[in-house]
DNA sequence: GGTGGGATTAGCT
DNA sequence: GCTAATCCCACCA
């Protein structure tokens, strides 16, 4: 199997799957196919504190070179580097030089996208996220992309982590919900796209004061 | 080799 | 509603 990531995550991804993670084809697709079937999803993280878990409940797609918003935008560079290789692979970036937000890369190596993780529902390990956060009310905790990073103990050294077979990942959870659309939040190039995908009603979406009056149904 | 600014948040007024 | 906190990349010289 060829390697396309850089030396420092290589061959992460030929670790033996973990167990309940979503497979890697699941990532192998579309972005904005990815950014709304991850809607519902768990994402986990086990960490020597114990594992901490919650739903998505909030996703961004970022289209890759077609799309100014993207960091791949630019094409290949040593930040972008992981939006060329394989699919499922964690690209953590920090923002405003304080959070850091996660996404998940999509589409096949070559290919640049990637799904911004915005918000979750707290599940598991919620004592442990307290403790990360410094704070005590569950609503609050993780709506929104630097606060679910703070929650989980997501940081810099995620950077590359295969969301397929690391203690960082992604599981399945049928369960039946709506879907709502609306423009991005925050950025300042291509922010009329509409590209922001969230669950109907729920509590843990962010911004959820103002924005929700522009979404759209799907 | 320097620098402008950003996919945010918390804690003020 | 306003603003500070604070890092690192991409871009320009």
């Amino acid at each position: 199997m060829k390697c396309y990531l850089p030396i420092s995550t290589s061959c992460e991804h030929n670790k033996l799957p973990k167990q309940d993670a979503l497979p890697r084809e699941f990532y192998n697709r579309d972005t904005k196919t990815v950014a709304k079937e991850l809607l519902g999803k768990i994402l986990v993280h086990e960490t020597s504190d114990g594992i901490s878990s919650g739903k998505i409940v909030e996703t961004e797609a970022y289209l890759g070179q077609i799309d100014p918003a993207c960091h791949a935008y630019a094409g290949y560079t040593n930040r972008s580097a992981l939006f060329f290789g394989s699919p499922g692979i964690a690209y953590v970036f920090i923002n405003y030089g304080i959070h850091y937000c996660l996404n998940a890369i999509t589409l096949p190596p070559g290919k640049a996208g990637c799904v911004l993780i915005r918000a979750i529902e707290p599940l598991e390990g919620i004592n442990l996220m307290f403790k990360r956060r410094k704070r005590h009310e569950i609503l609050g905790l993780t709506n929104g992309p630097g606060k679910l990073t703070k929650a989980l103990d997501i940081n810099k050294s995620c950077n590359g982590y295969d969301l397929v077979s690391s203690n960082l990942y992604i599981k399945d959870n049928n369960e039946k919900f709506k879907i709502l659309k609306s423009k991005r939040i925050g950025i300042t190039k291509a922010s009329n796209w509409y590209l922001r995908y969230f669950i109907k009603n729920n509590n843990f979406v962010s911004g959820s004061k103002s924005i929700n009056n522009e979404s759209k149904e799907l």
